[in-house]
DNA sequence: AAGTTAATATTGTAATACGATATTGTCAAG
DNA sequence: CTTGACAATATCGTATTACAATATTAACTT
């Protein structure tokens, strides 16, 4: 378990995560969620989902659903709005990460 | 102006910004409201007072009271645990951006 | 048609964001 | 002294967001 400030941080980094992968391949939630523990990351459907909402809202990504073996997924892909925004984004991580180690 | 999504991806940069400096040397909000804008971050005294605030309660940085030239500023420094974020999130940023920019 | 399962969706409460407004504390001028 | 001006900090009210827990969906299986 995270302390609280770690996990505020972490949010922001969760939701470039989602638009660079929506960038790259569709993403649907359960194998998005692995695929974030994997990078250390721990977040709940019940923050998952409604980002993911809500970035559909707002016109980041779009989703369409697809059966597959039965079980109905919602896959997402990022709009063009979306890859613009990650690409400010990516811009202003690197600059951080920058400044961060510059000694 | 921003767009939403583009402002709430660099809340989280603006708060790893604040530790660093906090660790670097003492900030006060004016001050360092400046130096978010020359990184590009716009960010109100309404939303920046109270993360300063809720930083200092959770044990992540600590404050004291200065007067300059007549007025008086509150200074901020990070604590242990303010570090031992900063080390963290650091390590997080980086990774990030490496797999930003992996091709 | 009843059960099983993966996946998504929603609900209720607490916390956060933020523009606008108010407050504080000090100095300088009358 | 006390009033005005100023830099800086603090707070208010509304709207949005986070999140664990719970509910729902949709297709397959027996």
């Amino acid at each position: 378990m995270d302390d609280q400030l770690t996990r505020d941080l972490f949010l922001g980094f969760i939701k470039i995560h989602i638009l660079h992968h929506a960038v790259k391949e569709d993403i649907f939630g359960q194998e998005f969620q692995n695929e974030l523990n994997r990078h250390g990351y721990n977040i709940s459907f019940g923050t998952l989902y409604p980002i993911f909402h809500r970035m559909e809202e707002q016109g980041y990504v779009e989703s369409y659903k697809k059966n597959v073996d039965g079980k109905v997924r919602r896959y997402y892909k990022a709009t063009k709005q979306g890859k613009k925004v990650l690409e400010k984004a990516k811009t202003q991580a690197k600059e951080l990460v920058e400044e961060l180690y510059e000694e």
